[in-house]
RNA sequence: UCCCCGAUAGCUCAAUUGGUAGAGCGAGCGGCUGUUAACCGCUAGGUUCCUGGUUCGAGUCCAGGUCGGGGAGCCA
């Protein structure tokens, strides 16, 4: 017989003689009929678990089928037919069951048929994909990966393997993790050639491995921008990593960002692709996840598929950073934070743009050039720069990005005005040097992506591992 | 990093002024039923987060720590 997908199988016409394998979710026993045993079977290739039906006179019904617990593994043998109970079309009759990995004790089964909290599965996160909630979220989270590289190869664009290790600081901004082979207890210094622990003095990274500080990245833009600077259509997407010590449901130390950067455009490109982006994702995972999305519907956040549909349907809002602070000072609400122009949005400040006085995605774009990155464009007023926030209900901020300086002289002020040294920057300056072109970019946080999809509040809850300050567990 | 809250059975939570630690869910056993968030009965299950202190006596009060949650900052 053959072996089918659960997904398969609920989608498959009775009569069919089958064999199905996966975990049980739940065993039920009827006396009726001589007695028999209603398994629901799951494999994550779907929402739904199938339901099999065991008879009392498979040879080991007493034995093992009765036993059967809750994450059991088991093989199934049998026929699909028109389920005779409610709740199911199809269901399989079972031929023969084996089992081929039982819970030892399931009366300490740390994932039991019961509700659980998210904090404590987080605990459980080598089970907690056991769940409905965060097996749908895998699923949701592959489809949402497959559609960003999908979107943007069929728009011409190239993905690029940034590199993971880096020697630049990217912005200057974020803490970075430091790569090191040094030995922490007899850290070289420099000064003479002798080691010795405790010897003032700074530390001498020629020693170590790379030959000099190095670190984790904090993002790909500077490194793709040099591949834009000849591909002309190019994305990252991968894992970054901030060291900052932040402890929020939506900041991670470890976590996954889009960044496409687009040649011979400006920041209304930018703006364009990043709300198409956002647009065909979200429509290809109602497609294409039409089972989790009804899940997180009903079960994560009511009304979300609806709201879904509305930032699909509704343009998003573009506006100046200019504008919004004009919005906002008219504002009949009452702000913690002062708002003046030149101060950066506080959280209370984005979330009454887009959830109260806009209700939908926001885009602000010309930002103050003092509370933005040295590379982003300076536009002629010469006191804003061409930088760019998606805001969205309920998440804030989820992308980021700006048309890049492409201005040799004037990028070397802003280098020099950040108060940062240019030296490192050799490589960056010289796009600027060798056949400069206006260009673009962004950054889309990839749970907080995931967030907006399934109403998850904990950007823990939508990474496999989550990695946060003080937790490093798996 | 700052502010607030919390930690008691496998899980979610009770426990009055400091005085014998309980329930629901889950689990096991039995009953009933083509069951499906099943239902009914019985049973088992505890170093009350850690260290120290106050007290005749601490789950409860005090100090320090660890971890978790909510909010803020920073950002994606």
């Amino acid at each position: 017989m053959a072996w089918i997908k659960v997904s398969e199988a609920l989608a498959s016409e009775a009569g069919r003689e089958l064999t199905v394998k996966g975990w049980v979710r739940t065993r039920r026993d009827s006396k009726a009929d001589g007695g028999l045993s209603f398994i629901q079977l799951h494999d994550g290739t779907c929402h739904d678990p199938i339901q099999v039906v065991a008879r009392g006179d498979l040879p080991n019904y007493e034995s093992e089928i009765a036993r059967l617990t809750t994450a059991c593994a088991i093989e199934v043998d049998g026929r699909l037919v028109e389920s005779q109970g409610k709740g199911q079309a199809v269901e399989i009759e079972a031929s023969e069951i084996r089992v081929v990995g039982w819970v030892e004790d399931p009366d300490t089964y740390p994932v039991p048929q019961k509700r659980h909290t998210f904090e404590y599965l987080r605990e459980q996160a080598h089970l907690r994909t056991r769940t409905n909630t965060f097996s749908a979220m895998a699923r949701v989270r592959h489809r949402l990966a497959m559609g960003i590289h999908r979107f943007f190869d069929e728009r011409g664009f190239y993905w690029v393997h940034t590199p993971i290790v880096t020697s630049s600081d990217a912005e200057g901004a974020g803490q970075m993790f430091r790569v090191s082979t040094l030995d922490l207890m007899n850290l070289p210094r420099k000064g003479d050639g002798q080691q010795a622990a405790g010897k003032s003095g700074e530390i001498d990274f020629s020693q170590d491995f790379f030959g000099r500080p190095a670190f984790l990245t904090v993002s790909g833009q500077l490194e793709v921008e040099t591949y834009c600077c000849s591909l002309s259509r190019v994305y990252t997407f991968g894992p970054t990593f901030r060291a900052e010590n932040s402890n929020t449901a939506r900041h991670l130390a470890e976590f996954w960002m889009v960044e496409p950067e687009i040649a011979f455009g400006d920041i209304h490109d930018n703006a364009r692709l990043a709300e198409e982006m956002l647009k065909f994702l979200l429509d290809d995972l109602l497609t294409a996840r039409a089972d989790d999305m009804a899940f997180f519907d009903l079960r994560i956040e009511k009304g979300l598929i609806e709201r879904l549909r509305h930032v699909i349907e509704s343009p998003f809002r573009v506006l100046t950073y200019t504008e919004a602070i004009d919005i906002l000072s008219k504002a009949e609400a009452s702000f913690e934070f002062p708002v003046a122009w030149g101060r950066d949005l506080q959280t209370e400040h984005e979330r009454y743009l887009t959830e109260e006085h806009f209700k939908q995605p926001v885009t602000i774009i010309d930002w103050p050039k003092e509370i933005k990155a040295f590379y982003m464009r300076l536009n002629g007023d010469g006191k804003t720069v061409a930088g760019m926030d998606v805001l969205v209900p309920r998440i804030g901020e989820i992308i980021g990005g700006s048309q890049r300086e492409e201005r040799l002289d004037v990028l070397d002020a802003r280098i020099a005005e950040s108060g940062l040294e240019s030296e490192g920057y050799w490589w960056y300056r010289d796009l600027r040097r060798y056949g400069t072109v206006p260009h673009a970019g962004f950054g889309l946080g990839f749970e907080r992506l995931i967030l907006l999809a399934t109403g998850m509040q904990n950007i823990r809850d939508v990474i496999p591992f989550p990695r946060a300050p003080k937790q490093c567990e798996f």
